[in-house]
DNA sequence: CGTCCGTGCCGGATCGATCCGGCACAGGGC
DNA sequence: GCCCTGTGCCGGATCGATCCGGCACGGACG
């Protein structure tokens, strides 16, 4: 039996007024613009010699008929998906980090034309991914998941957002930021206002986010002179553990005056845990946050943190997975994708 | 020019091992098991009359070659998209709430074999989306978003998460949850906990959730003998626009004890409106919210809200689009989502 | 006037999986 | 021995857009 392609109960309006309403090929627009096929493609696509008058005709045909192009017979011939995969750590924290980034991914790919297809978490592999997307985005890549690599090595090109450091095959494309200098610049700044022992939060897990933030606290208090605190707290870690952490770090080291937390959510969680301590954050105690979220910017105080700007990320790296796709820019490229402090007066200081 | 089909730099290991490495196709396994493409195609597919010896030469052939089935010729033969689209209001607030429930839907629909594909917001309507995706997901539609009609009339089932309320074409299902029914437990549950002058920060816009609060309020007053006050603040109202919709309100009417919230964003909020008037949140004012999120479950205190559970929305949304498409169930049907209220420190009370 | 070339358009083949009608063969009933 | 039924497999057609080779026509040039 052939598929249905007639009329259905949701078909459009503009089915219901035209009696056996079917779908409008590209041959349908060649008979009524009095032309073949492969003219009417020329025209439509832009490709081949077509007259300019021929042109603009079958145009205001297509246009008067409604034609669309059938998606996947176009997909057939031109051995292409029309789509990126979009794939996201299955993180409970960071998530409106995510979901902005995700629409700007969106924004840039249908800029190509090319849909963006939100892949699920670790469990479901749901299947090849490989004729199904034309390249991948994974976002701030785990060493210790499992799903990463069988994505790196899905058949397609894959675009980081953040390096890989996993064993497995590399990424053709990545859009990294300068963690190292981001955390810097915190430091920077606390010590600007007036903090001389500050200590960090950092994340743990195996993502490159996190590791550089580990590392680059030790870097940077070594030639300031200023050792810098570091414990580890979860990646996703919950504002309850975030306020014990803090508890702990501010009891066993009551002279820490500035406290670095990773994710926007532990922040809030630092800010009880310190007020617990009668601390008060914003006075005899900075906070500082690594990336902006809505957890900082709606903090009480509200939170001074680096502002990643997600959505021109996502933006970033559809970009670059699209450049390399229609080789506009060679395969293993690593751009560099600016941030911002935002300062706010957790940091404010002067008491 | 055919094409290029051939090995690429990116080309997953499998092709790595094998010299000049090609996709493989049915017409590949076919000749390798000894039968016509017909036949190894009923037998990768269950169709058919084959007998089962065949059937288990033709699985194994397709296993050990690596054999993907293509699946836009699939599609094109087929005259389906293999995909959902998923349309989120693109709202600044309630954002983990939605990248939750896109998650759940990429679970349900992975389940059917289906993609999710992530619609742009209301700015780019990014082409024809009917030959693309088999339906649309939309979620919370907002009467005034003009992208809404569009999706209705785009010529593919489309389930709506809440009921949609525009002038529009009326959706093919929904999956509803019964806001009425929630605000009233929470008013329910302040009252028990002592509250006698509730208030209702309702959200602006025109979602059904939305206007469904505005109105439920009064019908749970009236035969309670107790009028709710209600605000309206902005739908996505920032934490600064909700502390001053809180410090209006209780500087209006001293004597409110409650007040309840719409979106999570905004709890914060009203706690810091509230401190700021001397008032104590959980101890002579009681705060909820109508959502449950990150905000409302870090809230200092936590604060009470009603969890739409949204992973189990965005699952049952899908569920509900794939059984239509799939002639399980009957178009124009309405399923219930059932909510549940958490009970927090910022509604204990007794002072 | 004959040849050459460039423009404009067209026909057929192609992508890969699916589906339907039909053929061949074996076995059973009379 | 003949017909009839049913199983197992196959060939061709099909979905719709794209792409390449090639044909026809008209102007230019020697």
């Amino acid at each position: 039996m052939l598929p249905d392609r007639s009329g259905k109960p949701w078909a459009g309006h503009l089915d219901s007024v035209v009696v056996n309403a079917r779908i409008v090929t590209l041959i349908d627009v060649a008979r009524a613009a009095g032309v073949s096929r492969s003219t009417a493609s020329d025209a439509l696509q832009g490709s081949g010699r077509v007259a300019e008058a021929t042109r603009a005709r079958v145009r205001e045909t297509a246009e008067a008929l409604g034609y669309r192009p059938n998606s996947a017979a176009r997909r057939l011939r031109r051995a292409d998906a029309g789509a990126l995969g979009l794939y996201l750590p299955r993180t409970a924290t960071r998530l409106d980090y995510y979901l902005d980034l995700a629409f700007g991914a969106v924004e840039r790919a249908q800029h190509d034309g090319l849909d963006v297809v939100l892949l699920g978490g670790p469990t479901g592999s749901s299947g090849p991914v490989a004729s199904r997307v034309d390249g991948l985005l994974v976002i701030d890549p785990d060493g210790s998941d499992p799903a990463v690599p069988k994505l790196l090595d899905a058949g397609v090109p894959v675009v980081t957002g953040e390096r890989y450091l996993g064993p497995s095959r590399a990424p053709i494309g990545a859009v990294v930021c300068d963690n190292a200098a981001s955390l810097a610049a915190v430091l920077d700044h606390l010590r600007e206002r007036g903090a001389r022992r500050p200590a960090l939060l950092a994340p743990g897990g195996d993502s490159a986010w996190a590791q550089t933030l580990r590392v680059s606290a030790d870097a940077w208090g070594t030639p300031h002179g200023v050792p810098v605190t570091v414990r580890t707290v979860p990646f996703a870690a919950t504002p309850a553990q975030a306020a014990e952490a803090a508890r702990d770090l501010l009891t066993a080291e009551p002279d820490i005056d500035a406290v670095v937390c990773g994710p926007d959510g532990a922040a809030p969680g630092v800010l009880h845990g310190a007020r617990a301590l009668g601390r008060t954050p914003g006075a005899d105690l900075l906070v500082a946050s690594c990336v902006d979220g809505t957890a900082t910017r709606t903090g009480n105080p509200p939170i001074t943190a680096v502002d990643l700007r997600p959505a021109d990320y996502g933006q970033a790296c559809a970009e670059l997975l699209c450049d390399i796709l229609a080789d506009r820019t060679p395969p293993d490229t690593v751009r560099l994708h600016p941030w911002k402090l935002r300062t706010r007066a957790s940091t404010q200081g002067g008491h």
